[in-house]
DNA sequence: AAAATAAACGAACGGTCGTACTTTCTTCTC
DNA sequence: GAGAAGAAAGTACGACCGTTCGTTTATTTT
């Protein structure tokens, strides 16, 4: 790292090929993802994109990482940039879908692919997979108990579940609408939160 | 195929192949399934796997189909034994979530796993993972509607929308279950799930 | 039992994979 | 601008990939 902002070359380096292979991962899978095909694509050398790493897992791990870092760009910076409370929370939801129809990754949303193909194969990939999941959830999680602790939502709310409830319709949305290349998916998930949301701002909505 | 009704030897075999593709392929995905790997496990030379199919696509989308019986045997015809309805509607959610949390593919749902990693590559394969797709889908919408045609799901309700949540909620349920081996997820789902059909079997719940 | 057919084998092909080296060129520091 | 440090290239390796081919063994039919 140079002592001022700047990038060093290799860490210049470095980001693009991490770039190209969040991209590629989110559409073939963090397997699919190899290291002569990222050389080829970016015209490098194997053996130089080889070197930023050292080995596969360490490429797909760095690759986790950089994904969790567009993800929060995308995403949750934005909410936070919205006063907390069920407007915020709204935000992130808006955001989230934006970002998943948005070609910022080409294969749809990247934890999305790479959870269902790490879901049942142990290692320290999946362990970073599975972390970033838990962030994730508890990042919405926080931003629910805050529209909860304003009043925006309803006192008696289960917090936990609400959140895991429209992670699973958005999450769900996004995998249907680019499966069968059929928008209208995402306005199943829209409506499906919409109507959760509402349910949970009244007394009787848990 | 013999006159009467027993397998040819080959017929078994291939069986036997499809069977242990179907696993491999619900925890290391449909690309992850190899030929030489089949052919090691299973104590057959490497061509006399490949002869079944011809291809690995073809080996790929036999999968596929063997998988859509295996889930059909498992969830669709335990609910097709209980009378229309709302019960058959129960049974068929019921018959779901056992079949995910059995080990019926080590590797959760076959289709969760390929629907993510087919997502976004065009092909045969995908065309038929989304096919299954859709048939389980329809299937369920088939059973709402029977439950509202009998009045047990009130008559305003939308049964593509409802499927759609119902749908969502169990899969995600089960793939954060195996993601981060915590059963709690099913719980959530299942709670969920009885959420939603209660609402739906209310006047506002829609 | 003989003939016909199906199934499985074994070796080899060209390719790509991840990884390990050494060598060359850039970039930064003094 | 010289020297140190780092980045990239180049080459090679063994392993596995899907696929092809010719041959041999099983099974089925006559």
């Amino acid at each position: 790292m140079s002592t001022d902002g700047r990038l060093l070359k290799g860490e210049q380096t470095r980001n693009v090929i991490l770039c190209r292979a969040a991209d590629i991962a989110s559409a073939e899978g963090l397997e699919g993802l190899s290291i002569g095909r990222l050389a080829t694509e970016l015209r490098i050398s194997k053996s130089g994109v080889f070197t930023h790493f050292g080995s596969k897992e360490e490429l797909q791990l760095a690759t986790v990482r950089k994904a969790a870092g567009v993800f929060r760009e995308h995403v949750v910076e934005p909410a936070l940039a919205v006063p907390a409370g069920l407007g915020r929370v709204r935000a992130l939801l808006d955001a989230w879908r934006l970002y998943q129809r948005e070609p910022v990754f080409p294969g749809g949303c990247f934890f999305h692919s790479t959870m269902a193909e790490f879901d049942a194969r142990p290692g320290r990939v999946r362990d970073a997979i599975a972390a970033s999941q838990r962030d994730w959830r508890a990042f919405l999680e926080r931003c629910l108990r805050e529209a909860r602790d304003g009043g925006e939502i309803e006192a008696s709310a289960d917090v936990p579940q609400l959140a895991f409830e429209l992670d699973a319709l958005c999450r769900t949305g996004a995998a249907h609408a680019l499966l069968h290349d059929d928008p209208a998916f995402f306005d199943r998930a829209t409506r499906a939160v919409n109507a959760r949301l509402a349910a949970a701002t009244r007394p009787e909505g848990a």
